[in-house]
DNA sequence: ATGAAAGCGCTAACAC
DNA sequence: GTGTTAGCGCTTTCAT
């Protein structure tokens, strides 16, 4: 019979037969202590290198493999993550999480992603199944504004999105909205369109409410009224995108018509809806995105739109969380740029009141 | 100072001001013991009700949480689920992921979502990762037919796509090729496209063998030499589908060309590509594609396909996972049918030979 | 450099 | 119905 320094005989008669291997089937073939093989197996310094070597050897021939569950139990760690976005179906969203998922497997971490449907319902019981899981930290997009849940959700958080601005004591990692709003709307001034139709995102939403409000300032600052513009609200979806670019054109009649939609699939929506009103794009009506999504190429003209840099957010959003967790970092506000992609949805009216009909941009 | 009957004195001044309320705080101010506490909280039946009630009064009035990870070392299960799949940026993947996530959280479980991006190794990887948590089950894809990674798995597994057949032991889900090719190539057929090029997969993988190989039976049975078919590989990439038709194009001359991509991104880059050689779809190219992927709704015209019940496939496959998990279910093959969507990349050669060109399909 | 002992927070037998 | 007693498999002092 096997005996074991500590008390092996009863454990290892209990173990065989049925269960995996654990450290102490290990510590019994190399014929050392339980610890030696805990430092063995994690790398420790303080180790004879020979014991290592025949540990591992024994760990091996056992197929031997780390139970994280108890090793996160004890050590505190359980090298989880979550990632808490809106809508996982949005591509946008999906880009944001490949991002978070990528970083997270460099760090041999796993990365639990939940998708709120903007129900902040869900993402309590989401937030709440995550600390549960006892996730080392988590990047989260708040569908609202509600301090609460984030306050007291008792770990490492990074915040995506537009909800940055009021939690000012958490780190995030978001994307120029002023900037990219800027860069679209001079770019289609630039194209002649001096006042777009907008579709925004819907009403409640923070992140409709900083989009408007770049709006809003960029054309008082052009001595433009911004009670004048055509707004149309969404919910970030194709059909709506569709449903208020109807609503749109019959509001506008039948002379030329440019729209800025809030987000990508808003703006494909608006694109299906000039096609099933018989209108040409860009001809009869030009179309600027907001989000970059790969979706955006397959449309007839490609879709131009101010690209948010959704893998560098879910990116960077992993490498602060990761940072805060392991105490190098403890906070930081992460701001990335935007950048236009022109593909064709928009008409040229500059060139084209001269005489020739262009699309660009 | 206050006294448990479990010893609690030491722990309780251990625990004093850092750490997360255990079982045994909550245990202390109900008056009960640990087991009690255990009881109440996981709805076991028999407990008064009077003492659950206090209980989990006391477990709310200091935040109590359950730790996941001590509740899974002790019990055995874990909760969470693993999905590996080839390429979660692929939509129709993730479409599949979502169903799989859905149905999961659905029964309070978690989802690991790997991705293995094609690579042996890297699936080898994802899967050590997974019996290192401890998840209690996974459904994966599989890259290759390479028994030993999946039969030394260890653990519950279901099988999704065109592996099934090779792993008779092992449960599956998985759409019908069979039956989703050959309504593709009928549908074809009766709009007059007698022998479409092909955009195949990779000629090494398993999925593209199982195409080709009802490609192939399909033509032999309508008197058709399979080997006078145009097929071009591709990579289920966009990029790579348009180069394909790009070679199509060029192979063909100036007729009336049809293909049949194996997969939608193929198709939908074979649709960029006929755009960029100047020729309109369907007039002049008809493309159909095969996956049923969302962004399809979004070209011009939008594309005709065979579609895959992907978010069936996932939460199907989920279902039975946790069913042989639960131990309600050992063994089940389940085979999901294809669909056809038409949408109108495919040109009507019958009626148009009529005298009236048409764009049905 | 290595071993012994003490838990991490919970569940599962087993008593009563 | 409730309390007691053992651990799940690992990490972490603390000795040696």
């Amino acid at each position: 019979m096997v005996t074991f320094p500590q008390g092996g005989v009863v454990r290892y008669m209990k173990k065989a037969g049925n269960n995996r291997p654990t450290i102490i089937d290990v510590a019994g073939i190399a014929g050392v202590s339980k610890s030696t093989v805990a430092r063995a197996l994690s790398g420790a310094s303080n180790i004879n290198n020979e014991t290592r070597e025949k540990v591992v050897k024994a760990a091996q021939s056992i197929g031997y493999e780390r139970n994280h569950l108890a090793q996160s139990l004890r050590s505190g760690r359980s090298g989880m993550y979550g990632l808490v976005v809106p809508d996982i179906a949005n591509p946008f969203w999906a880009e944001v999480a490949r991002g978070a998922q990528d970083k997270a497997a460099q760090k041999d971490a796993s990365l639990l992603v939940f998708s709120s449907d903007w129900n902040p319902a869900r993402e309590a019981s989401h937030l709440r199944a995550l600390r549960q899981a006892r996730v080392d930290g988590a990047i989260v997009n708040p569908v609202e504004d509600n301090t609460d849940d984030l306050a007291r959700f008792g770990m490492p958080v990074v915040l995506i999105g537009s909800s940055a601005e009021r939690f000012p004591e958490l780190s995030s990692v978001g994307s120029d909205i002023a900037q990219g709003v800027r860069m679209g709307l001079n770019h289609l001034n630039s194209l002649g369109h001096m006042q777009p139709a907008i579709i925004s995102g819907p009403a409640g939403r923070l992140a409709h409410v900083r989009f408007m409000r770049v709006v809003h300032d960029y054309f008082l600052e052009h001595n433009t009224d911004p009670a004048t513009l055509l707004v149309e609200g969404g919910e970030y979806t194709v059909q709506s995108g569709q449903d208020a670019m109807h609503r749109i054109l019959k509001k506008k009649g039948d002379g030329k018509v440019c729209v800025f939609a809030a987000n990508d699939l808003m703006a494909l929506g608006a694109m299906l809806a000039t096609r099933e009103a018989g209108l040409k794009c860009p001809q009869d009506v030009s179309i600027l995105g907001f989000d970059g999504i790969p979706a955006g190429v397959f449309s007839d003209p490609g879709l131009s739109t101010v690209a948010k840099p959704a893998r560098g957010i879910g990116d960077r959003a992993m490498e602060l969380l990761s940072d805060q967790v392991d105490g190098r970092v403890s906070h930081e506000k992460i701001i990335l740029p935007c950048e236009m992609i022109t593909r064709g949805s928009l008409a040229d009216m500059v060139k084209s009141s001269n005489g020739q009909l262009m699309a660009t941009g």
